[in-house]
DNA sequence: CCTAGTCGTAACAGCTAAGGTTGCAACAGT
DNA sequence: ACTGTTGCAACCTTAGCTGTTACGACTAGG
């Protein structure tokens, strides 16, 4: 399906924050991140830019500036990174219409279209069934 | 995440096959489906032996060569089509390994794959729910 | 044995998305 | 005014999907 990161390091990036703050610093920054992901930090920003647009941090500029949740992780599912991260839908159609005039040409869209809706529903109560506060507390288990 | 249409025109080719064995023919050939499916007869065929190496379809060549099932629509899922044309994860890891000297970057990885692998269960589950004969008949049932 | 129709597969081009990188303006605390 | 950081645009590389052409391999039928 040609799989990417971006859930992953967008994961990473709120858990990091996340820990960063328990520790009682204010805000962490893209270059922090980046460097415990091993990105770029501008591949950084632009993952929490998404994020922010969705509600999930905030962001401050100028000196001392950086990001920090806008949420508990507690409050926060993986279903709403997926949201913020991944727009498009799991499984797509035909790239060009199907024959109309044969039956199954006809009638393939329809059909898949309710399967992949189903489908599509069941990967999102999964993914809301798991917090971020799951995912750190997971991280933070990992032997030595 | 860049979805590609490979279950769906494989879905619609095994459909399009089952359909018109049900009418009385032997074999379908790569370009009548690539007709119904409105794509060239090369993509079909690619799709269609990948399918016949997980044991879906059969191939005859020479004059009046085509493909036939090698199963019944009743007993093939979304599942084993999705198998056939799927192989990676859907989720993918970091490209490059994350810090492991820090705690974050040491265990997003085993937590994240704990995950993943949780919710690609149920995504097989699911795809395993739906039988190719059920999507033959959801597509003989789309209105007009 | 020859012919015709079809598969099998390689090769290549076009497109899209992800990820990485550089550069710089905007901003805000000191 | 200076400094550190975000915000964002621009560009490059890579990878995968899709479409297309070309041609050899194969086999039923004459």
């Amino acid at each position: 399906m040609s799989a990417n990161s971006r859930l992953t390091i967008a994961a990473h990036a709120l858990a990091w924050i996340g820990l960063y703050q328990r520790q009682g610093h204010e805000v962490a920054t893209s270059e922090q991140i980046a460097a415990s992901a091993n990105t770029n930090p501008v591949v950084i920003r632009r993952l929490l830019g998404e994020l922010r647009r969705a509600g999930l941090v905030e962001s401050r500029r100028g000196v001392g500036a950086g990001w920090s949740l806008a949420r508990e992780l507690e409050s926060m599912t993986l279903l709403d990174v997926y949201e913020a991260v991944e727009p498009g839908p799991l499984f797509a159609m035909h790239r060009a219409t199907p024959d109309q005039g044969c039956v199954v040409g006809h009638g393939i869209q329809p059909a898949m279209q309710g399967i992949y809706e189903g489908i599509e529903r069941t990967l999102r109560h999964e993914l809301a069934r798991v917090t971020l506060a799951d995912v750190l507390r997971d991280v933070l288990a990992a032997p030595r």
